[in-house]
DNA sequence: ATGTATGCAAAAGTTTTGCACGTTA
DNA sequence: TAACGTGCAAAACTTTTGCATACAT
């Protein structure tokens, strides 16, 4: 599934001068193990691996992280937690992005190949290198709204702020995009 | 352009029995006067505001950003800097997303309603009230490559682990894409 | 053998919070 | 005038860093 071993990792990483720790592998491991959907915090991980009895500082923990972000091994989270989370950066066609709720933080994951596949498209016409793209889409999930949320949004709140000009509905929009929406995944 | 007003903001507020402040006017003003592309931190709009002679606390910036991200009416952006930034949410058709250098920094707008569509379907799709949508594309700038940048990835990068399974190279995905792509915005 | 990586503890930086005082509706 | 908001200072958290030791190549 994903492209990368303990073998090529070790391979990648001495061509730079870097090298192969028994705690880059293990960590490796753990990411390549996790079941789809999960993410985890460096503190998150760090506790997971003392529970193993494996005890990697947490300062390890930040800098293979960062390391393996920029090796485009793995993905930089940024939800609504108030720190980051991480997961294996699964190549295409398993690439997903996210919906949160920024009540609840709860995470959903979804796919969509047009958003890759857009965002491709930008970063050549850009002239860069991508490594990772994510869409992050911020909601209210029904359960939030069923329990009073949003107190501080208006009773007729209908995401039409986010949205939508001064003259078009949700509705408006929504016509418009069933209209001319070329993919449906 | 913007659909929120001093007046419209107090309504809003005074709805759900909150207060319109003039720390609240001024941040709004702040952010409607913001040139396109330009995005701040908690600091820096309190920065900003000191030097022009109105200061506001650290505590309040921070409690009336959250407080308009949850209200749609600005926009948290997690960037590549560690800290937050916002801006001001602009609806529909002036909705952006971003390219992050991973390397130095530096950040790009783009538009694509694509994107923007493919949001507002996944959010029905799923039945929650999409208040944001953001994707960000994580890349390495051209600069970045020219100053010998990427110091941990191979030199042979072609961002194939981030996009490309096993068997496919990044040019049969670019080739894939330039066939099919519906939207060349 | 040399340069990297780790672990620990301390530091840095951002964001949140408790509380007394002001202000808005 | 009752409830909400602000400012200040302290606290809470996440992430980074300096340094001595251990380890991979």
């Amino acid at each position: 599934m994903s492209l990368c071993t303990p073998t090529s990792l070790k391979a990648e990483l001495n061509a730079k001068g870097w090298r192969l720790t028994p705690q880059r592998e293990t960590i490796l491991h753990v990411f390549q193990n996790l079941p789809r959907g999960n993410h985890l915090s460096a503190e998150e991980l760090h506790d997971l691996l003392k529970q193993r009895g494996e005890k990697i500082s947490l300062s390890t923990i930040y800098r293979t992280v960062k390391l393996m972000a920029r090796m485009g091994i793995i993905r930089e989270l940024e939800l609504a937690e108030g720190h980051k989370h991480y997961e294996l950066n699964h190549p295409y066609p398993h690439h997903h992005h996210h919906i949160v709720c920024i009540q609840c933080n709860q995470t959903l994951e979804f796919k969509n190949d047009t958003i890759l596949k857009q965002s491709l498209k930008q970063a050549c016409k850009t002239g860069v290198q991508m490594i990772d793209c994510q869409l992050t889409i911020h909601a209210i999930c029904p359960e939030a709204i069923r329990k009073g949320w949003p107190a501080m949004l208006p009773s007729s709140w209908t995401c039409s702020r986010a949205i939508a000009s001064g003259h078009q509905s949700l509705e408006e929009i929504q016509e418009h995009l069933e209209q001319d929406d070329p993919e449906s995944e």
